[in-house]
DNA sequence: TTGTAGGCGTTATCAT
DNA sequence: ATGATAACGCCTACAA
């Protein structure tokens, strides 16, 4: 059992409240007294328990973040951004990983509420029923990344970004174009694949079901997810990704496959990570602004905490990075 | 404010032990009260206070994990496969970035203690004070990775793995190795570069200090490094880089500046990351191997958190993989 | 089978 | 300037 300041109050010869208050620096303690306390708290290696604390003052100055797999960039860099606010502003992060699974993000979204974080974000909601319907079993604000139906989200311009994509890889002469895609619970995913389809219909190009396939957004399923492709009866000329992870797992198998990039196949990724502009060829792909995301969502959480009620979704733009992983449309052999 | 076993009381008409003694299931307590009892608190949307319930259990099932990026992947791998053996034994896994401050690093594990974790995990610690030192300021079990001098902690083999990486690069012929550290202050950083400077004594190679650069073990850390050894009066013919997140930057770098690997620069990295097996070229590289380190950190600080005393450090095998980045001596010009 | 009472470690409201 | 005392939400003897 850790030390308490019952026995600080003890050691010193006074009451349990007079070592809170000295502790906390009280205007009307002695300065005798606190220099005392303070001593012997360092001395007896005291550490003040949030547990305690927080159920008095009924507030933990936390919150919670979820989001799916560590391993993703993107999405550590969405919470590095998220904790640099948050910090400043003086609440500690806690984050979990649901691992894909719409269950267990449930779970992890129980169990802040039930250390009772002031708010909890969502990134890469997996669950499909707005956290907003669900306000009397989570009655703290969540805040979603692109969830553009939801009220309280900060989005990338999925639709735009997708959209710039594809119609790029038209122009560079494509017309059997895949889309990788990603879990249909992905909230993002949806919309990325009816950019897809609706520029290709705009352009007079037949949905093949051939060029869209299921992965789960890592190398790995990126490279399966290219084999898949590769071994098409009439495979594509180039391949849209749902994420850099994707894109880049792509690239691998390419490589392996012996096929040249981009001469003989265009891929372009979502994202923008950092390893994005590292690899070979260098990706193209659509930048999500991820800096400015992480600081927007904690900035509505807090909002949200602090009870306003005026908080407006945000749609935040995407922007195509054309780097090396793009070219023409090879000559037919 | 959140409700609360009280609120259900009221509304069922019950004492409050009898709701708790519900919902927990206890066995005398009548079938047809648990079922109203149950039913009542899921209506009312009752999640229990983790705070108060860990108060008086004095027990969080909680452990802390503290790393110091979440932008490297080889850190967040760690801490998935922590994750998985946490949960499995019912333990719940926080965790937050010390952003390779040391000051924070120390704030975030005592802000841990304060949650009163049961165990914490460093990875990458940059504190040079053992942490068994500091029983009296953190009276509970830690666990380091990669320190070997300390009782709890779980290593990979850096001297044996630098080393061959270092004798790998001389058999092919490389006299000028440069070696991109780490900041000091990072424990496997030391055991890396000893190797590095006792293998070059071994060869009867002179150590030149301009081959020695400090970087931060980041990808935009990497290429700068990089800059800095071409622009050296005399530059390396391989370098050997503390992680792979900087041997990655060094590769962007060196294509930037036109400069082939491996035909005229090898670039060696350590950890094999998963991006390592997709970049250009593929980069040979130290395996640590982080999934079996993850368990045995995580099992070691169990052990730990049940009071065994007979915990001794571990030290796991690193292996030199070698894929496309590096290749003999170029002929001299 | 259920109710009562005490306490976990704090802070906060009274007094003194 | 400091000491009692109550309360936060929960669990757990001990009673009934």
């Amino acid at each position: 059992m850790a030390i308490s300041i019952k026995d600080i109050a003890k050691a010193a010869g006074v009451a349990p409240s007079t070592v809170s208050r000295a502790l906390s620096d009280h205007p009307r303690i002695s300065q005798e007294t606190k220099d005392r306390i303070n001593h012997l708290a360092k001395e007896m290696g005291y550490t003040p328990s949030l547990l305690a604390r927080s159920l008095v003052t009924q507030d933990t100055a936390t919150i919670g973040v979820v989001i799916t797999m560590a391993s993703d960039p993107f999405l550590t860099h969405l919470v590095t951004s998220i904790e640099e606010v948050a910090q400043e502003q003086g609440y500690s992060v806690l984050m979990s990983s649901s691992y894909l699974n719409p269950d267990r993000e449930l779970e992890l979204v129980s169990a802040f509420h039930g250390r009772r974080t002031k708010g909890i974000i969502v990134i890469g909601s997996q669950v499909d029923v707005d956290y907003l319907q669900m306000r009397d079993r989570f009655p703290l604000p969540v805040v979603l990344t692109n969830c553009r139906t939801c009220p309280y989200s900060v989005s990338t311009d999925n639709p735009a970004g997708a959209r710039r994509a594809i119609e790029y890889l038209v122009q560079l002469g494509h017309r059997r174009i895949a889309y990788i895609a990603n879990q249909r619970s992905y909230r993002s995913n949806l919309d990325r694949l009816t950019s897809y389809q609706q520029v290709l219909a705009a352009c007079n190009i037949p949905v093949d079901k051939d060029l869209i396939v299921e992965s789960d957004g890592t190398l790995q399923g990126g490279s399966a997810a290219a084999q898949t492709l590769l071994s098409c009866s009439q495979s594509p000329t180039a391949i849209f990704c749902f994420n850099d992870m994707t894109a880049i797992g792509v690239l691998g198998a390419l490589q392996q496959a012996k096929i040249r990039v981009p001469e003989q196949m265009s891929v372009v990724g979502f994202d923008d990570i950092e390893f994005a502009a590292y690899c070979s060829p260098p990706l193209s792909t659509v930048r999500q602004p991820t800096d400015l995301m992480g600081r927007r969502l904690i900035h509505m959480l807090l909002a949200l905490i602090q009870g306003q009620e005026d908080v407006a979704p945000e749609v935040l733009p995407a922007e195509l990075i054309i780097r090396e992983s793009t070219g023409s449309l090879p000559a037919p052999a």
